[in-house]
Formats: C-alpha cells, sequence, structure tokens
DNA sequence: TGCTAAAAAGTTAACGTTAACATAATTTAA
DNA sequence: TTAAATTATGTTAACGTTAACTTTTTAGCA
C-alpha cells in the first residue's frame, strides 16, 4: 500500500470520557445501556457522545468480544431472482436474530470464491452461507476455513463435510419430473439446455433428465444435451437468456431437432423461448418447453412457462436458522443434510397431450 | 444475547511464536512477507502456521492499522440486473486495486438503509457506496456518517452533501426521450407506469416524461399516471413485473387507454407486455411500450423492447473510483457530481410512424 | 447510629495485531 | 581489522473496546 494517510480520527470512548471528566469505562456503560449510571452522568455522556459525533469502533468491539454478530453470505449469480430470493430469506431469518448480513459475489472461478471466503473471514464474521457451485480450488480453501472452526452452511452446493450442513432443493427429482412431463405429453425427443453431458455430470438437474429418459426407455441423444461450458465461460453467470438462446439455436439446426425442451433455469428457458419465437416456431405447438426455479417472471412470459418450482425461501430461511445453531451452540453439531421437494407448476409453455 | 458460548478459539501470532520459539512479531513478518526473516525460521513459522491451521485476525489487524481495504455497498433492488451490473462493476474496480466489497441489502424502508449502514460503519469499512432509493431517515442517519468523516459515494440517489459524489445517469433525459420518442411516433395518449403523479415527484424518469408532454403541449391526464406507491408498499423491489401487470391492467380499464406507455424499467414493460397480451391486444400495434435500463433480457422478449439504456458498468467504475480517491486523499474533496447520457435504444415494441 | 445493600463510578488487563524503535548477529567494504 | 551496512530478531506500546474486578458514594432501615 503506497497510499498511507487516511482520514481525521473518529472520536473514540475515551475523548468523550476526558470531555466529560470520567472513565471511559462509564462511557461504555452509557453507550452500550448496561450497568449502572446516573442520569445525570448519563446526559452529560450522550450529549458529549453527539457533539463529538461518536461512532463506536467495532473492531475493537468485536476483537474484544470475540464475536460479529455478522453472517457472509456467497452468492454466484446475484441477478438471479434465485439467489435474490434465497438472499432474502436469509437475511431476514439473521436480522431477526440480531445478526447481520454481508453477502459477497463469486461468479465464475474458484479464484473468486477463495477472495469472497476470505474476505468474510478476514473480518471474522460469525459463519458463512454458501450458495455457489462447487470447485476444486474453493472446496480446497472451505475445507481449510471449516477446519479452523467458522460455522457453515452449504446451499446447492456439493461439498461434503462432518462439520458442514447442506441445504438444498431435489434438483434430482425436479429435473425427472420436468422430464417425465414432458414425456407424459408424448415427446421422444427432449433436449436438455444448460450444460453438456461431459461438463454437467454434477448437474442434478441433468441427471435427472436422463434418468426419466432412461426410465422410459428413450435413447440419450447427446447432440440434444448443449450448454456452454461453464468453467471456461468468462461470461457473468446471470446472462443466461444467452446460453438458453444460443442453445436452442443449436438445437433447432440439428437435422432432427427436439420437440420439447427442459431448460435448466427459467432464465435460460426464456432465450430458448425466445430462439423459437424468431425460427417463427409455436410454442408449446412446434416445441415444448419447461424450466426450472418459478421465478415470478415465469408466469408473465408468453405463453406462461411451465416450471419447477423450488422453495428459494425455505432453503435460505432453513440455511440461516442451521447456521445460528451452529454459531450459538458450544458442542459439536453433526452433519445435517435437508433436500427439499420441489413442484413442477404446468402452465401453458407445455400445452397438451400430443396427438 | 442470552447464548455465550462460541467455538473452540484459533491458534493466535503468539501460539505460533511460542510453539516456533521466537516472538510474535517475526511470525507477524512471516506471515505478511514483509522485513527480514530468514530462510530458516520463514519455514519453521510457516510449519507451524500450517499445523495449527493459523487464519489472521483481521479485527485486530484492521484495528491496529485503522483501515480495512473493504468498501460497503448498499443496495436496493438487487434482483433488477441493473444492480447487479452496478456491483459487478464496482467489485471490479475495487478488487482491481486490491479492496473487498460486502453488499448490504436494503429494499424499502429507511429502517433497512439505516440497518445496513450502520452495519457497514459497525465493521469499519474504508467506504460506501449508496444505490438505494433516497429517503428521510436513510438520509438523515447518512449525513451522520458523512459527517463522521466516512467517505461515501451515491449512485442515482438524490443526496445532497458537500462531502459526497453523486453519480447517476441522466434519468431525465432519458425519461424525456422515450416519451419524446413515442411522441414522434404519432402518439398522444402516452402512459407512465410505475410511480403516481403525488408519490413520485422526485423520481426524474417520471419528471422527464412529464416535460416531453408538456413541450408537445400534450395535457397531463393523471390517471395516465400509475404505479403502486413506494412508500407503503410491503413489496420487495424487484416484483416489478407484478406493478408493470397491474399498472397496465388499470390502464387498460380506463375509457380511453393509452396507445403507448413508458414504464419505469424494463422489468416493469415486461409486466405490462403481459398485460397487453392477455387483453389480446398488439404490441406495438395496439400499444407500444417502451421501457428503461436496456436489461440484458429486453432484446429477448417478444416484440423486442425499446428502451432507454443506461451505462451500468461506468456508473458502477466510475462510483468505485470516486470512492478510492476519497478513501486515499488526504486532503477534503468538494462534492463532484457526474449525470451520465443514457442512450435511447429503438426495438420493435415501438413500431414505425402512426398514420 | 451503624450496618448492609444498592448504585455509581473507577481500574486493570486483555482481545490479536503491527508500527516504531532497539538490539544482536552477520556481512561487506576499505 | 574495524567501522559501516545489512540482515535478523526482539521489545514495547498502542489501536478502542469491554469483562471482571475494585472502590466509593448513596440509600435504606432496624
Amino acid at each position: 500500500m503506497e497510499n498511507g494517510k487516511r482520514k481525521k480520527k473518529h472520536a473514540t470512548l475515551s475523548d468523550i470520557a476526558d470531555s466529560v471528566g470520567v472513565a471511559s469505562m462509564t462511557v461504555s456503560r452509557v453507550i452500550n445501556g448496561t450497568g449502572y449510571v446516573s442520569e445525570e452522568t448519563r446526559e452529560k455522556v450522550l450529549k458529549a457522545a453527539n457533539e463529538l459525533n461518536y461512532r463506536r469502533n467495532g473492531l475493537a468491539r468485536n476483537l474484544k468480544r470475540q464475536f460479529t454478530e455478522t453472517v457472509g453470505l456467497v452468492l454466484g449469480d446475484i441477478s438471479n431472482p434465485y439467489s435474490t430470493e434465497l438472499a432474502r430469506a436469509v437475511r431476514k431469518t439473521l436480522l431477526d436474530r440480531g445478526f447481520s448480513l454481508f453477502i459477497c459475489i463469486s461468479e465464475h472461478s474458484a479464484k473468486e470464491d477463495i477472495v469472497a471466503f476470505e474476505s468474510l473471514v478476514n473480518h471474522s464474521v460469525d459463519g458463512i452461507i454458501i450458495a455457489t457451485r462447487s470447485n476444486d480450488g474453493g472446496d480446497k480453501y472451505l475445507r481449510g476455513i471449516v477446519e479452523s472452526n467458522v460455522p457453515v452452511v452449504v446451499i446447492g452446493r456439493d461439498f461434503q463435510h462432518e462439520d458442514v450442513d447442506f441445504v438444498s432443493p431435489d434438483n434430482l427429482k425436479g429435473g425427472f419430473e420436468a422430464t417425465q412431463h414432458l414425456i407424459d405429453l408424448g415427446h421422444r425427443r427432449i433436449g436438455f439446455i444448460g450444460a453438456n453431458l461431459k461438463g454437467g455430470s454434477s448437474l442434478k438437474r441433468l441427471q435427472g433428465y436422463l434418468s426419466a429418459l432412461k426410465k422410459h426407455n428413450i435413447e440419450i441423444d447427446e447432440r440434444l444435451v448443449t450448454g456452454r461450458n461453464e468453467d471456461v465461460s468468462e461470461v457473468p453467470g446471470y446472462s443466461t437468456e444467452e446460453i438458453g438462446f444460443e442453445g436452442m439455436n443449436r438445437l433447432l439446426s440439428l437435422p432432427d431437432p427436439p420437440t420439447a425442451v427442459f431448460a435448466r433455469n427459467d432464465f435460460t428457458a426464456i432465450g430458448a423461448m425466445s430462439a423459437i419465437n424468431d425460427a417463427g416456431l409455436r410454442i408449446p405447438e412446434d416445441i415444448a418447453i419447461v424450466g426450472f426455479d418459478d421465478i415470478s417472471l415465469a408466469i408473465r412470459t408468453s405463453p406462461p412457462l411451465t416450471t419447477v418450482r423450488q422453495p428459494m425461501r425455505l432453503e435460505g430461511q432453513l440455511a440461516a436458522e442451521m447456521l445460528l445453531e451452529r454459531i450459538e451452540s458450544s458442542e459439536k453439531i453433526s452433519r445435517r443434510e435437508r433436500i427439499l421437494n420441489c413442484e413442477l407448476i404446468v402452465r401453458e409453455s407445455t400445452g397438451t397431450k400430443r396427438s
């Protein structure tokens, strides 16, 4: 740091103490409203604090108290309403218990994961909730953090550790049901947009898709599974309409394009719908489409999007509650896993049974 | 806090020092890579640090150093891609300079603004960027923060203070041009969705709309200006499709509905488009529509949305740079204002000139 | 009146780190 | 070889707060 100078100093407890003529402990008592202080002193102190524009130094306070009543949340794709909903629920649960929340973004790499973890640990947050996708570098660093006794809960991230709780929607079942729904409607050529067969092996939604096909003895055509390779992509996650759009165009250019598509999430589905429209095809008559998440926009697409609803709020709330338990318990807590049910929401984008 | 117990202690510098048999200062030097340390000692120290799973205590460090190299960003509506883009740009600029970013959400009240400011100040962030809408309580608290010398930059928030920089898109001009565009196409009855005439007086986009009408001597019909009252709303901002949908339906139910609509932002526009579709009307033939922001989705709506593009990244970058200057300068910096140009992006949702 | 309890303060030390200074060991230069 | 420079390490104090303890003052009451 070549740049040394920082601004004018803030008033401290002892500045106030000096100005009033008491000990700083007395001022501390006034500020925190603890212990005995005479009404007279209290008023003098408050007056002085006000005049000096006193603001308590949280660093010193937290250093002394050994906890910060702050939790960090690491999000991948903040513009996905899923993340937002999650963050909102986490925040509410924490706020109700007197904790505050700092959000860090980690968009697409282990490096960013690590930066996020590091800055949170650095600020001595009392615990961390992580909702980014798993990756080797991040996992390794994370393991170190957990082993130094920082309470951690992961949401939807494939991270195995005896001291880390896990909350996730049932992506596998959700993916299965979405695909099953398309099969029930008579579709046989069903595409998947949002991952590759090689790269997306950890993607439960894709696995659900594959297992539904398998169950109905539909052969898996790897050309029907398309998506950008995440690990390579430098493009922020939110632009998944792009991915959906591109992916759909790839599918449409096949000699034998699918009659239905399961998109990895609603944004991807919206992008795909746009590509279908552009190609002059109709939804659901020519191509049926299912998304995932049930973001609030899903009901406003035209036609309204069939999708798998995941309980985002519940996920956030549960994760926050589990974390708080970890933070507040003095005993070791064994890993808990909560896989939450999803619900298929059928709207017009999948239409009715094909003849 | 009735719940006292926190977890097992972390290793400290002196734990390592003791275990290796050196002074903690030496360990500090190894950890920070500063000053002279013999290769032999360095290795011993690193080994011990590793074994003890040492992690430096940022609270103590920052307390001593008197700065944290951390900046806080307060966002209103995190699921709006606008916020995301902003956050991303801010983060990138900061990261390049070695700062980390904590994001706080403040969704719809002065109370939440204050909670967010408070927790950031509490953690002694070196500066704060604020991108929430102005409100009395928040402004008052903010003023206090600024007066205690915390560097602050606001984005698009109407906050006047000699020591606070201001970055904003030119909402007034943008709103004007959006409306002008509709007028140029021959529209006379033009609605505005996203604010009330009473409550939205501070909304520059609405003012731009009004002034464009005035310029062309089109009488202002207050029934054509519709939106939920923000201050009252308990509904999170992101569901602005809802607002657009509801608002459009209100406009459609008028005896003499508008032939064109300017929506406060793209999400609102998308909601409005959905309502227009549901009513069996065509865009742009029956009703033309303009949004604001040019989120990535805008090009994927059907028809693609005419909108006003604001330079979100630039806003974020500038705000971050200004903040860094404030943080690093030892001299007082006078308020700087940067109003950034917006650009009308004409797509199909406004069609061609009416006959 | 004296004695106890309650109220109102004050004192000390510590949280974990590092800046600033001091000292000791080693190397270099002349 | 001896002083000066370099390298390696140590000591002290302070960042601002508060837990834990101590002391002083006031109030209560038998």
